[in-house]
DNA sequence: AAATATCGCTAACATTCGTTAGTATCCTAT
DNA sequence: ATAGGATACTAACGAATGTTAGCGATATTT
């Protein structure tokens, strides 16, 4: 009999980490609960001794990424700082998360449709405030000449969009190395919206 | 008897229109050929006097786009212009695709990987060869000093992402309008890229 | 008007899916 | 050592899925 090994967490995150695994690799509606299972090393009825749902586990995913994006806008807009700045700081973390929790940041960006309600709703709510605060910060560069007169909810789409291609990067055979790929993504997107 | 409308079309060519919008709402998975059958207001099996199977339905949308962006970039490489402006033209090519068969084009870049082999490694191969042939582009313009030394095929990430967020401003109830869209996105990417 | 090909229907199929019930096995604490 | 809880297993369920067969209705051609 197998158990699912569990270093230092719980068997749950085992499920969950191993779900946002397959989910960004079939997507969530052709990735079932036997290839989950396969996946953790056991048979599919005994992933529900630690989960209550399928659905529970793409929750778990869209809402742990949600969460961490809210707070760090939390933190940055607290900042005494440009708003170049802060949008730089926003991208680089956008930037980073996609690189070292790819599966889940992924997840959490295409498969959110498959949320029902309340989540859903919920989700789209958190979402489009998420994306309306990042917004403002831009508007507040323009007004401070800090940044070109441009259509604010646009350069959040082309943002947020652009750095949800790193997807490919992670895919690619000839990577170039993190940094790099970080340094390159700054350089574009914030020079696409600076002022000269 | 409910016959499918067929106006100059044939009714093959409905079908497929109705599976993109669906294929676009639900994800290719999620939609069921008793949906669409719905959709085109018939029974799900008198599909099958039009169309082979429902992946067929994936392969036509998936493979008309890639040919008509493959036609796009033949055109532009032959063009006697900058590297600025050929980019400019394939990203202005790119948002009015997005914009005027968004739901097509959206389903060709997110549902591919549902495709199977022969038609998946056939699909990979062209989306590879396109975007190095993007990127070439990109070289070309970098060594004539017209763009900033940055890494090309991330360049090519970032443009190709970012135009796929037009499926947020599509999905928006307040948008801008559609000529306001494409400048705004131009003067980013375009303005990311170029040497000053 | 008759003949033929096209199109849509009902019914049913084999599979796959998420999930539950019931039971056996393992680990841990007393 | 043993009791009890945690964990995994087998078996099976009802529902949904893509697709086919066979038949009747409709349009098109002769």
């Amino acid at each position: 009999m197998a158990r699912i090994k569990t270093d230092n967490n719980t068997r749950k995150d085992v499920i969950v980490s191993k779900a946002a695994s397959l989910f960004r690799e079939k997507g969530f509606k052709a990735a079932s609960m036997r290839d989950l299972a396969e996946a953790v090393g056991v048979e599919a009825a005994s992933l529900y001794n630690h989960i209550k749902s399928k659905t529970e586990l793409l929750h778990e995913l869209c809402f742990s990424v949600a969460n961490r994006f809210l707070h760090k806008i939390d933190e940055v807009e607290l900042e005494k700082t440009s708003s170049i700045n802060k949008i730089e700081k926003l991208l680089r973390f956008h930037i980073n998360e996609m690189i070292n929790h790819y599966e889940e940041v992924y997840v959490s960006d295409r498969e959110w449709k498959h949320l029902s309600d309340p989540y859903l709703s919920n989700f789209q709510n958190q979402r489009r405030i998420y994306r309306k605060r990042f917004a403002a910060i831009i508007e507040t560069g323009i007004r401070n000449n800090e940044i070109k007169p441009i259509d604010a909810p646009t350069a959040v789409l082309i943002m947020l969009h652009a750095i949800s291609g790193i997807e490919s990067w992670h895919r690619s055979t000839q990577k170039i190395n993190a940094e790099e790929l970080e340094e390159n993504m700054i350089s574009i997107l914030v020079g696409g919206l600076v002022n000269r």
